[in-house]
DNA sequence: AAAATATTTCCGAACGATCGGTAGGTTTTT
DNA sequence: AAAAACCTACCGATCGTTCGGAAATATTTT
């Protein structure tokens, strides 16, 4: 009763708003905003609609930013984790989920990771749904890392703090990127690469 | 007339709350439910306070939110960046930072340097300020990396994205240390510091 | 093709609750 | 007695949410 309680997201429709971009909306605001900065209003203004309106795409403040985190993870199981688990080599596969991460945040793809730190504002149940996949993510850097402790490559560190500092560089990019925008992407992207491989491998 | 116009820090009194344990108090519940899911009367009961009451200690919300940010500033001055200029080694200043600034988060003593990201909540002046204290600090870790280029202990890399990333690594702390607390304190110093050295000094 | 029906989308208006903040008086400390 | 700390009671505004119904659209029947 908890999970997966939406309104019905339906074929679509001819009119301004659409369930996609009635998440899209309010997960941006959200981000500018905070989710307790952001009201009901606020998301109903920016799809224009009233409050009432807004509620046959939504059953609830809370469940829509559940679903945002959920659609999150789905882009990041999408976009980075699927291919990485393709690359067999370790070295290649870090490097691959590196570079698909950052790209992901640039792109505006992985942007609403950003709401990962909302969590709190979820019930029980749906905070530990969000953590499983979180841990999931953690946990294929940290085997990656592993088999490159294995194959000698990696430097002597402790792989639980290694695999989170790693991950903290990447995904803190969402926060500081806006801000310094001037940076070229590619070079962004390649100087994150090189960083996190300095960082964890013998070279 | 937007700044430092507290209600006087007066004194102190032998009641149940001074001034400085309202705003830890109220920096606490921000750090675990954020500026808009704390509310005036939340912070009022745990000091042991009607809001009104509240009220002869604060100038209100925003203002308060300000005077922690500004506070944990001025913690981080005290506690890393005053210890940190004294040293004239690049390379040992660079150690002497992160590990001060992540044993500060460890103490508690910058516990709440994460309310950093809901600047948004204040003013443009108020944003202003904070934005360059913050600025500050960047810029004296950049430097620093800048001297350890000139000695040629620097990796190839972008100075600026490397400060960044840097920063990041150790700030990030604050987000995840909580869930992992098993992690021995020492430990966690000493492999972040190996770690921002490995992955910006030639070794 | 037109008409009738069913379904979905949206709105105006209101709900109880809570928000940040204040006025004025009482208690406590100096 | 002066001053500071604190409380009771309340303010208007806004919060998330709901209800009944009106448009708009899709589907079925004629």
């Amino acid at each position: 009763m908890t999970l997966l309680n939406v309104a019905e997201p339906k074929p679509t429709r001819k009119g301004q708003a659409s369930n996609a971009e009635v998440f899209r909306s309010a997960a941006r605001l959200m981000v500018k905003k905070g989710y307790g900065g952001t009201s009901i209003s606020d998301i109903a203004q920016a799809v224009g609609m009233t409050k009432a309106g807004l509620y046959h795409h939504i059953a609830g403040k809370q469940d829509l930013l559940f679903q945002i985190l959920q659609h999150a993870h789905d882009e990041m199981e999408r976009l980075v984790i699927e291919p990485a688990k393709q690359m067999g080599d370790p070295e290649h596969r870090l490097i691959e989920i590196t570079r698909r991460h950052v790209r992901g945040i640039l792109d505006g793809g992985l942007e609403f990771t950003l709401l990962y730190r909302e969590r709190h504002h979820l019930d029980d149940a749906q905070q530990e749904t969000i953590a499983l996949r979180t841990r999931a993510y953690l946990a294929l850097v940290g085997a990656t890392l592993e088999e490159l402790a294995m194959e000698g490559k990696l430097r002597d560190l402790d792989i639980q703090i290694g695999t989170i500092h790693l991950l903290k560089t990447i995904s803190g990019i969402a926060d500081w990127y806006p801000m310094f925008s001037e940076i070229n992407e590619d070079h962004l992207v390649e100087q994150t690469v090189n960083f996190g491989l300095s960082a964890v491998l013998k070279r």
